[in-house]
DNA sequence: GACTTTTTGGCAATCGGTTGACACGACCTC
DNA sequence: GAGGTCGTGTCAACCGATTGCCAAAAAGTC
């Protein structure tokens, strides 16, 4: 079978681009799709050549190993003809500082953590590349850790992550406050999407996107609105859902509470029925996720949106304009927090920060008038 | 500023779900939404207590170092008493194993990495899940690095990752062969998407989707069709292209190729207008995130999907079901490659692996037959 | 009671860097 | 020429674990 793959992908030298003239191209049986007869190949795990270190260095150069160690952390301390010595040997042995070997002493590991509920929810992807940016910027590295919604987990995670790290930036952590102002007490956190006393912490502004959703819906004649609840752990959800209260009475909208639902698809989707039930016209996410599934039921069960029900996220991920209709949503600026937080502790800066960025409305097409 | 913030989420023990009653909401002014003028708070970034080490463990329970060692890392090797005593010490001084320190002596780092062009690409979603199950699962850490497509910068990323994790996993890797024989000669590495000599390699089949695709296709009147070209550094790039040139032989549907482009959405758009020159009745794209820009495109053209174009992607990324239409793709069995690709570097096993699961084609609205 | 074996714990070296203290020579100054 | 300064490089301690080897104590054997 590793025959039909190698003519399959013929190799040359630079491994891709062959000439496929000669490939050999037949349809996989089904018994060749069975799981347990794949195509398979040895692994060398065998003998490494470890890695240079300055004292390969010293000893091909003639120097002390500090000497070598000053040559390429000090500029300027070392001749600089020696220095250009070292660095040529550290070169062409292919030298990398060891990480570790080096935050053993000094305690700075050149690396930051972010952790999140989900690596893999849309949501959150500005918020890690405008982490990765920053750190990156800065010659360091970003560790992304995963807590799949589970405290438990979360806690030990954090703990391990810690051990080796400059700074933590939790993201719509489920902690309690003490759990995350015992671990800023080992080493600098910075919390997001969540407001901890006396940790650096980085919310957008609900009000001005919130708002002005509220007065779109009232603008179309929506008099009684839903809103469908996220995870009860979240902070985030209950500033939404909170903010959203006061709004809804302000404009004389009557507002009702549905959930709390797993911030998903499918969470979404599950809370379809009651919002049916319930009468509303229109409702509004804790997320986009969880709006898209309400979008994705109501096709399913033949419930037009916008015409009979209008339907606003929360987050403006991707793929809220590629669905039909497209997403009416509130843009939360998590690029910005993403940055804010990484420089935050890559600078390390004891100077105040910016901690909270508006939100704004996006009107699409999954909004209308009530007929 | 702070003072509002506050009055917003009114903060309690517990740090949420506090009662909204006195809240004062108002409608943030054009010129608070201004950059400068975030509200702002203070890093503590004072003196932080170092972290419990064996040694502090030691002092209070009167043994040696070593003895906590053993005791906490060697079950039965030191007296059960001892070990309890030791173990109780450990966790009243919340005693966590610093990773580096340990790391130094053994070469165990308890961590693995994963590199890929772009952690917020959809495409790898299923893939990150699939490795950080099996890592997690393996009481390891999972580390993700990015490198935004550009060879100097992976090549560099991937030597710097690989001094502190026990094994890399490349994915879609643009390096070259030898320079990613040359880091499996440091640590072990496995790529996936790709198939290099010597190297465990995990590559999809494209052949079943790819094949169920061509003769979907063709039954429905398709005699003309394009390929939708991703980078040309990408490997899978050219064993997609290679595969449906020959499938497309076969079939007797001609074929031509358009691009290269950038793997987005906006390299897709870019293409609309050479995909609409070449007269083609179908475009089959390298990845769905460029079948999602034509898509998008031939809405804004006015071009009927599919009743004048059909469009086929690639991997059946989040979101190729929530379109209009939804898309026809091609699904990579990604999670199961992530999964193996960590098992096979947790393990260390030097048993043969698994390495070629099969693509399946997905039919969905974004194909028909030719009017 | 003397000898052997096993259990239990300590000593000290080691991993690969960093850094404060210091030695040595060159150069400068009065 | 004595004293001071500066530039350059080495020594040795240290970070926090792991682990091979050994010693003391306890247990077992004849």
């Amino acid at each position: 079978m590793i025959d039909r793959l190698e003519q399959l992908y013929p190799l040359e030298s630079n491994g891709y681009r062959a000439c496929a003239g000669d490939a050999i191209i037949e349809s996989t049986g089904p018994e060749e799709a069975a799981m347990a007869d794949f195509p398979a190949v040895e692994m060398g795990f065998g003998n490494r050549k470890p890695p240079a270190t300055i004292y390969d260095i010293a000893r091909q150069t003639g120097v002390s190993p500090s000497t070598v160690s000053r040559a390429l952390n000090k500029p300027g301390r070392i001749n600089v003809k020696t220095e250009q010595r070292i660095r040529d040997a550290a070169a062409s042995l292919g030298y990398r500082a060891n990480p570790m070997a080096r935050a053993l002493p000094t305690g700075r590991t050149g690396t930051l953590g972010l952790m999140l509920s989900d690596i893999t929810n849309p949501v959150y992807f500005d918020l890690i590349r405008g982490a990765e940016r920053v750190t990156s910027a800065a010659g360091q590295t970003l560790v992304l850790a995963e807590s799949q919604e589970a405290v438990e987990r979360e806690l030990d995670d954090a703990e391990r992550l810690l051990t080796s790290v400059d700074g933590l930036i939790l993201v719509a952590s489920r902690l309690h406050d003490e759990q995350i102002i015992e671990l800023s007490a080992v080493k600098p956190v910075v919390v997001v999407n969540r407001l901890v006393e006396g940790i650096a912490s980085m919310v957008p502004d609900v009000v001005p996107g919130l708002s002005d959703a509220v007065t779109h819906l009232a603008e179309l004649g929506h008099r009684s609105i839903a809103y469908l609840a996220g995870p009860s752990a979240s902070w985030m959800n209950a500033v939404r859902w909170q903010t959203l209260f006061h709004l809804a009475g302000q404009a004389g909208i009557s507002l009702v509470e549905i959930g709390p639902g797993s911030p998903t698809m499918a969470g979404g989707s599950a809370l379809l029925p009651r919002v049916v039930a319930s009468g509303v016209t229109a409702v509004i996410a804790y997320n986009d996720l969880m709006a898209l599934g309400v979008l994705r039921s109501c096709r399913e069960e033949g419930i037009l949106v916008p015409d009979r029900l209008s339907i606003i996220g929360f987050d403006d991920i991707f793929g809220a304009d590629l669905t039909t209709p497209a997403l009416t949503t509130i843009r939360s600026p998590l690029a910005q927090l993403g940055e804010t937080a990484a420089r935050v502790l890559s600078d390390r800066s004891e100077t105040s920060i910016p901690v909270s960025p508006p939100t704004v409305f996006v009107s699409r097409a999954s909004t209308a008038a009530v007929r």
